[in-house]
DNA sequence: AGCACGCCGACT
DNA sequence: GTCGGCGTGCTC
């Protein structure tokens, strides 16, 4: 007996054999089943997808070849996961294969048969007793009973939104301990923007579960552990997986729960390859496998605020709100600084100076936000206007002063400063504007000769991308500033991002203002998510709370965003910026996508997404319901990217945006195909690459 | 994406 | 005379 099958195998979309391949076997393969299968030359994983449709797709008998045999020992991936990798390759206009073989752990694709059954023969030791979970180690309060009980009672998708302390955490791990007590088999994805900045969350889950029914899942793992971990997620044997976005694809036969932390985080879009949105994809797997959604955040996203509108206004997420901290800590009082009133060129104003010293003479941490790494974003030499602009890409090299050299943070690029303009050789060649290393240099300056309570001099640390390149050395700087050795700690956003910093009572945007007026209309969600996280990490010590600041230095003290931060209103921020969405017809009020295409020159990029736009048009005055679709979709010129070349890349982009999901999906759908034709014809020559980034986070 | 084949420059 | 550069083409 043959049977014909339709198997998903890692093909890219840019492929002439993008979709399911066709291949014989003499015996049946249950769906799901992973299998190897010949392609060209070589053996590859695949995922049997379907029975093949002989009479429907016609029969290419020749080329079809036989597959090589299924990896024992490895249960078939069941239906939902399968459900939920056509949906996001649907979604996310790529091919089946892609996303399936993504999704695996790399080395199944590796080992071979033997292998395999040896990491297959090693005991997982698993059933560890998760019932001692169920008790809480403090007892809850009277907000985290309330929000279990509404967990308890309704269906969800959930949206906790919690002031940063004020337990959410707690309730996570109740609402786990209780799904995992009533079904021994219940299975729980509990996903982080990044498991390396929350090593908390992973010890407080194994301390609470047990080291052995917990497993992790992200990109920092070395391949066998991700085996391992997929392989107890896959069996059953792992009753809660902890994981990064990487993890809304594992999987996982009993799955019941989800829970995805700090859910407005941009970390959760993946920026290559699929361009999926986890948190997104979450939601859309607890509903097809009937597991309970729960999103958390203090400042959550606009889409996930608005779907969480009540019922009546058409929500489809129920708002949990814990407004209240744990152990009676305040928010930190917010001090707007007006620039307005500081001298000219003014970097750190001296109210802020003394606030700082005050913190430093009484033993206590401050904090200081910057959004710009290096010592300068650009060299410049007065006498002839020459700028440290950079020779692949449209963008400035950054002045590093620590190893003095100019880096392309875009290409990555580096030489060393030189020594004189290399235009006109003027010797005095300047540095304009700043980045952390400089505020660094100049907080160092500025705080000469204070010192600590124990006489000490001052200690200054500063951790952004440059700093911790190296392995391990997040960690260790981290460490420093914990230990207390650090007084003041400048950073990137990195240092806002969920580090639980006792002793910091005094956090500081020093200058935040390129954000209100930024052409990306989520900049100001994401300054006062950033704002609102940073200033979280003020005064969790409830003993400190009462007198931890949030300092923000700008020209627009009056501004709405920081009205709203300095009264810890999420709430009303939200309301401002959605009804200002409403009115430009922005998301989560309309649909984008983005259309991108690369080339050797900007004109070929271009031209490649506008000539297919026009094979668009014409191809949907074809037909009435494609006609109507398009008539909703609105798609712009296309333009060169903000960034226009990187490493010798020309880069453009076309917008497309709709009212209409299901009209924009009709028409990104009938673009692939264009898009494929396109390609090849010759007057695209040149053209590198395309893709399509669905829901795009900046544009 | 791999992995081939295929056609032109500097080396044992 | 070969080894090796990466340009184009194919994979059920």
């Amino acid at each position: 007996m043959t049977f014909w099958l339709d198997v998903a195998v890692a093909t890219p979309v840019h492929s002439q054999v993008g979709g399911l391949l066709v291949y014989r076997s003499n015996e049946a393969l249950a769906l799901g089943s992973l299998v190897r299968v010949p392609l060209g030359k070589r053996e590859v994983l695949g995922v049997v997808w379907g029975v093949h449709n002989k009479a429907a797709q016609g029969l290419h008998a020749p080329s079809v070849r036989e597959v090589c045999g299924a990896l024992a020992g490895i249960e078939p991936l069941c239906q939902g996961w399968r459900a939920l990798v056509q949906f996001a390759a649907q979604y996310y206009q790529r091919a089946i294969g892609e996303v399936a073989l993504a999704a695996l752990p790399p080395q199944l694709r590796d080992l071979n048969d033997a292998q395999l059954a040896r990491r297959l023969k090693r005991p997982s030791g698993a059933d560890a007793a998760l019932s001692s979970a169920m008790l809480a180690p403090w007892p809850l309060s009277e907000q985290q009973v309330a929000v279990l009980d509404n967990i308890e009672e309704g269906s969800g998708p959930f949206l906790i939104f919690g002031a940063t302390g004020s337990g959410k955490t707690e309730v996570y791990l109740q609402a786990v301990a209780c799904c995992l007590a009533a079904d021994p088999n219940a299975q729980a994805l509990m996903m982080v923007p990044e498991i390396n900045l929350t090593p908390q969350l992973e010890e407080r889950v194994k301390a609470r579960f047990g080291e052995a029914g917990v497993v992790s899942m992200h990109s920092g793992m070395t391949a066998p552990q991700r085996l391992k971990s997929w392989l107890a997620a896959h069996s059953g044997t792992a009753r809660i997986v902890l994981g990064t976005r990487m993890a809304v694809f594992a999987s996982m036969p009993h799955l019941k729960w989800i829970v995805v932390d700090e859910e407005h985080d941009a970390s959760y879009k993946q920026q290559e390859g699929a361009r999926y949105s986890a948190r997104d994809l979450a939601v859309y797997r607890g509903r097809l496998e009937g597991a309970k959604v729960l999103l958390g955040s203090a400042t959550p996203s606009l889409e996930s605020w608005h779907h969480s509108r009540p019922a009546q206004e058409g929500g489809r997420y129920q708002r949990l709100h814990m407004p209240t901290r744990i152990g009676a800590g305040q928010l930190p009082a917010v001090r707007r600084v007006d620039m307005n009133h500081q001298p000219r060129k003014t970097v750190l104003s001296a109210p802020l100076m003394a606030a700082i010293q005050e913190r430093v003479a009484r033993g206590e941490q401050s904090m200081l936000l910057l959004n710009r790494r290096g010592y300068a974003p650009v060299l410049h030499c007065a006498d002839c206007g020459w700028k440290s602009q950079c020779a692949h890409c449209s963008a400035f090299k950054v002045f590093h002063k620590i190893d003095r050299s100019l880096r392309c943070h875009h290409c990555g690029f580096s030489q060393r400063v030189p020594r004189a303009c290399p235009e006109c050789g003027n010797a005095d060649i300047e540095a304009m504007g700043r980045g952390t290393e400089q505020l660094e240099e100049h907080l160092g300056e500025l705080l000469a000769g204070v010192c600590r309570p124990d006489g000490q001099a001052v200690q200054i640390a500063r951790i952004d991308a440059d700093s911790t390149r190296l392995k391990g050395a997040l960690a260790m700087q981290l460490a420093q500033v914990h230990s207390g050795q650090v007084d003041v700690l400048v950073g990137t956003q990195m240092i806002a991002k969920g580090h639980d910093f006792r002793r910091i009572t005094l956090v500081a945007a020093v200058n935040p203002d390129g954000a209100l007026f930024s052409s990306d209309f989520r900049a100001p969600e994401r300054l006062f998510a950033l704002l609102m996280q940073a200033g979280g990490r003020a005064g969790r010590d409830a003993a400190q709370s009462a007198g931890s600041e949030m300092w923000v230095q700008t020209f627009h003290p009056t501004h709405a965003l920081f009205e709203a931060l300095k009264k810890h209103d999420y709430p009303s921020f939200a309301a401002q910026q959605l009804t200002e969405r409403l009115e430009a017809g922005l998301p989560p009020m309309s649909f984008q996508a983005l259309l991108r295409s690369d080339a050797r020159t900007q004109e070929v990029a271009q031209n490649f997404l506008n000539n297919v736009k026009q094979d668009l048009h014409a191809l949907c005055a074809l037909d009435s319901t494609d006609a109507a679709a398009l008539a909703q979709v609105s798609l712009y010129p296309a333009v060169p990217m903000s960034i226009q070349r990187v490493a010798n890349v020309e880069r453009a982009q076309m917008l497309i945006e709709s009212p209409s999901r299901q009209a924009l999906h009709r028409v990104l759908t009938l673009m692939q195909a264009l898009l494929h034709a396109a390609r090849s014809k010759p007057q695209h020559k040149g053209l590198i690459r395309w893709l399509v980034d669905v829901d795009p986070l900046a544009i």
